[in-house]
DNA sequence: GAAGGGCCTTAAAGCGCTTTAAGGTGCAGG
DNA sequence: CCTGCACCTTAAAGCGCTTTAAGGCCCTTC
């Protein structure tokens, strides 16, 4: 018994093949009394839809295409999300890899060739009339980047190094110091964050050089001076941080509470149980994947751009001062 | 300018459409003649084949089945890493999930009705006569994990624990103690090696009772007793381990040496730095591939087993003994 | 010179689904 | 009783590629 088709449904159900798909896809047209004799059909004959005959016939690829950048950890985590949520909408993923040496044109252009029906662009930060542009070919959506022009979703990322920094206030600590994340929007954005919560309560900010790896975060273990809190830009320089004060025999968080950025898998092992603040990876995506089906599907044509609240997830590095 | 199709390129070669295709995917026939000319012209216009209406019209689905332990982490990484080689052979990968409550033979069912070419079972261990039977309907690999009577990639278990317990004795330890993984062929696979080891250079081998995760680690850690070093199942485990014994006071490696097995990305972290085996994935997974894609193109029938040889990766948990 | 045989080439028939335009049907209105 | 209209339904024409069977062409061979 081969696997039924769309005739054999049609047959079972006393119908055309159009009317199968119509009902099959929810299309309006067919009756009442014909949807349920050919879901009835159907399912009886335990159909499943060919999505190749399916994608050739209505002149698509099903493709789309992410331009992530190769060295970081936490598109990592988008791509691997992105992997498994647009596999359930029925999209396939074309992964372009952008590096320093290989920019981020190039690799929409790849993308594009490839028939992908949209792009989603990680951590972009191209001049908006080029985006803009891209957009007028296909549908792109800015994810965790700033958005210029088109559609967009990202993390407050202000607001969450501002509430990490909260937190280490409002446990008692006085002399709290940020470690940056070097030149970019994001990290301007923390940093920011930071400023804003160390003034509002009355204290002088101070910010530590630093950078998106775990070394930069070691490096910076040696100018803490007195600080007995720390927000670091990432997750990666945190557990960098971590790793540099218990080599040097301070105890965390006795002596200094640390704070990350990402909530990456790294920060929820059991022996590093980093305080951090989540970006909530699955949301963003979600988002993402909205945006670009809304798009794709003609329903929506104005610009939107979503920012999701950041949540702080309060584990083992941060306590009261000492 | 619309994207060009075979037809395009028919016509700009100046022969049909048949032989364009025949050119295009180096199938014998053309000649050498009409072959340059195909090329060129399908060059020039930047022609790409269309994917879905390939797959349609040589009625495969380009989807391959993959049957993976949720729990195992290592079955994670062979996901990822199938994920990646599986698209850049042109397959698309549907996962089954398989947990204590939903078993493999249900998972394998939803697969083949997805129209899977073929399943990739990870760490299986059904009984032979059943792995046999479900090769009849399509191509079975068993990957890390006892193939009975179906082809089959997988490390070589015993000789990877053999190779890290030799390791230790060669720095210098006499008491060496290995942490189990309980049940399972691959867990008495890992022991035999360390048994086998300790045997032979005429000591008393000594195994705790373990398990997967990093709780079976950490509990492991109050029965060493006087040992100078440890063999453990896994990373995870391993990892439990370490984490228990530096909040114990123990000093690692320079008081107790401990390996593990996988060499998963936690045991590369700079602050784990696991002396562990190596299971090379990407080798594991590409013999796999190798298997189906064999199987699929009908170039071979009978059965085959690849064991890959593990590798030491030497780390900073282990030097001499205290 | 006819018959036979390699080699190439190609017309045409799908693959399984979507979509469009045309064809019913039944009912209200004239 | 004929129109007109609203609704359903369906025949048929693809989507872009593969594949098969048939056809051409040019040598050989007798």
């Amino acid at each position: 018994m081969p696997r039924p088709r769309l005739a054999d449904v049609a047959a079972a159900a006393g119908c055309s093949t159009a009317s199968v798909s119509l009902v099959l896809r929810g299309e309006p047209g067919p009756s009442e009394a014909t949807r349920d004799r050919v879901l009835a059909a159907a399912e009886q004959l335990g159909y499943r839809p060919d999505r190749a005959a399916s994608l050739l016939a209505r002149r698509r690829s099903g493709m789309l295409g992410v331009v992530t950048d190769v060295r970081s950890t936490f598109h990592a985590e988008l791509v691997e999300e992105l992997l498994d949520a647009s596999a359930r909408r029925g999209f396939d993923l074309l992964i372009g890899a952008r590096s320093p040496a290989r920019d981020e044109e190039r690799a929409v252009e790849t993308l594009i060739d490839s028939r992908c029906e949209a792009l989603l662009l990680l951590g972009t930060s191209g001049p908006a009339e080029r985006l803009v542009a891209l957009d007028g070919q296909v549908p792109v959506v800015a994810v965790s980047g700033r958005a210029g022009g088109v559609d967009g979703v990202r993390v407050d990322d202000e607001r969450g190094t501002r509430e990490a920094t909260e937190h280490l206030l409002a446990l008692g600590h006085r002399d709290v110091v940020h470690v940056d994340g070097g030149a970019g929007e994001i990290a301007a954005d923390r940093c920011r964050g930071y400023v804003a919560a160390m003034t509002a309560a009355g204290l002088a900010p101070r910010v530590l050089r630093g950078g998106h790896g775990e070394a930069d975060g070691a490096a910076a273990a040696a100018d803490l001076g007195g600080a007995t809190a720390v927000t670091v830009f990432n997750d990666r320089a945190a557990v960098g941080l971590l790793d540099a004060l218990v080599r040097a025999g301070v105890r965390v968080p006795a002596d200094v509470s640390v704070a990350g950025f990402d909530d990456s898998p790294l920060a929820r092992l059991a022996h590093v149980d980093l305080t951090t603040v989540s970006q909530d990876v699955p949301a963003l995506v979600a988002n993402a994947l909205d945006l670009v089906v809304a798009r794709l599907d003609g329903v929506r044509a104005e610009r939107r751009e979503v920012v999701l609240a950041p949540r702080l997830v309060v584990r083992g590095t941060t306590s009261a001062p000492p």
